[in-house]
DNA sequence: AAGATGACTAACT
DNA sequence: AAGTTAGCCATCT
């Protein structure tokens, strides 16, 4: 069966979406680690197109995923970046002026907030 | 087909 | 601390 020898972009970016759907409420993660957990390590690019790309009907926790510095990869003055922020804040991630305390809110820190408590 | 672009990052200066 | 460089690679011109 030889259909197509490239995958649809779907296929494609399943496996970044699926860890993405996988961030808790109130966590953060950076694009490199979605990418490495994704396995696709040093891809980090690619997963900010994966969210771009995703279809709307899978309702995806986009905005838990931040860059390297814990800030979000939009102009600060944008409309993205109010609702990204928006979300992140209704769903308890502080900001310190622009930034995201990784230790806090990344995937340990998350945890132990879930566990123990803030 | 070759060059530019981008929701990135880590390593250098 | 802030700017640059290099690596990354699917898409778009």
């Amino acid at each position: 069966m030889s259909e197509k020898t490239t995958a649809p972009e779907e296929d494609r970016y399943q496996r970044v979406w699926e860890v993405v759907e996988g961030i808790p409420t109130g966590a953060v993660l950076n694009y490199g680690e979605v990418a490495r957990l994704a396995g696709y390590p040093g891809r980090a690019r690619m997963v900010g197109r994966a969210l771009g790309r995703a279809p709307r009907s899978r309702k995806l926790p986009w905005h838990r995923v931040v860059n390297a510095q814990g800030m979000l990869s939009f102009p600060a003055d944008s409309e993205k970046y109010r609702t990204q922020r928006r979300l992140l804040e209704a769903e308890g991630v502080e900001f310190d002026g622009e930034v995201i305390d990784l230790e806090r809110f990344g995937p340990e820190g998350a945890l132990d907030r879930i566990l123990w408590g803030p």
